[in-house]
DNA sequence: ATGGCTGGTAGAACCAGA
């Protein structure tokens, strides 16, 4: 029996996380990272960093400024591309195939802005757009698929510190929960968050910065997820967030995400 | 106490994150 180790992690910037980057992959050692929030263009991206750490196979999706994806992997990839589901040209999916047949899509779903509405905050309608053409995207999909990333939403009640002073916050909003939960039906995916840590446990992937000392209030939500085709629920062995990369030096307000598969 | 911070692009004060 195989096993791959799949770590995901918001970052917000992969050049001025690359210290922390180091020290996750020498701890960890996954044999795949994905990446959000590289805010790295392809040509400034730290590549050979990477290639001398043994990640050879390498597909990249900058932007300047913001957003930017990116998966780094000690095993082939195969079959890159890329969906534009927010329909105006930002970066913010790379998909491969692995050698064993499964699809892995590593998403960045937009934040949404401040208002949750559409009406006044376009940014906010993009985001349910974007959720929208994914679950167009899933409805069809018929491959075994691991989907991970920052989906900027929170969906459960216990996914966040205080479901009442959220409930009208960009990120655990009603109508946000509902989009990600058409797109979760419209594949059966199985968070694999939730099997491992069952709900009401508590289990969050991001805190802000604002705070001064984030483990005090402990006000983090559920940001963050790995989902998996049905037919791939059995395979999933292990998984972990790794909470304590929240107090690295200079840390990312997200922290990664692990899954082991078992081929 | 949902922005109190942080990063990128600037080359000062913006935008964006969520």
């Amino acid at each position: 029996m195989t096993r791959i180790k799949i770590a995901s992690w918001n970052v917000n910037s992969v050049r001025a996380r690359i210290d922390i980057v180091a020290r996750l992959l020498k701890e960890e050692r996954p044999d795949i990272l994905c990446l959000q929030e590289t805010k790295a263009t392809n040509d400034i991206f730290p590549s050979k960093w990477f290639r001398r750490r043994g990640y050879v196979h390498q597909q990249l999706h900058g932007q300047k400024m913001h957003h930017g994806v990116a998966i780094v992997s000690r095993i082939e990839l195969d079959e890159p591309g890329s969906h534009d589901w927010q329909d105006n040209g930002e970066a913010r999916h790379i998909g491969v195939r692995l050698p064993c047949g499964i699809r892995l899509e590593n998403v960045y779903v937009p934040a949404g802005g401040d208002i949750p509405d559409r009406t006044v905050n376009p940014k906010f309608g993009q985001k349910l757009d974007f959720i929208e053409r994914m679950t167009r995207w899933s409805e069809k999909l018929r491959e075994p698929t691991l989907v991970v990333g920052d989906f900027n939403v929170a969906p459960l009640e216990c996914d966040v510190w205080s479901h009442k002073a959220l409930l009208k916050v960009v990120s655990h909003t009603p109508v946000e929960v509902e989009a990600l939960n058409r797109l979760q039906q419209s594949h059966e995916w199985v968070d694999i968050g939730r099997k491992f840590v069952p709900a009401p446990e508590r289990c969050f992937t991001w805190w802000s910065y604002r705070s001064l000392d984030w483990t005090r209030n402990d006000r983090g939500r559920r940001l963050d997820h790995m989902w998996v085709s049905p037919q791939l629920g059995g395979q999933v062995v292990a998984h972990h967030v790794l909470e304590p990369c929240r107090s690295w030096r200079r840390p990312s307000d997200h922290v990664p995400l692990i899954c082991e598969v078992e081929l």
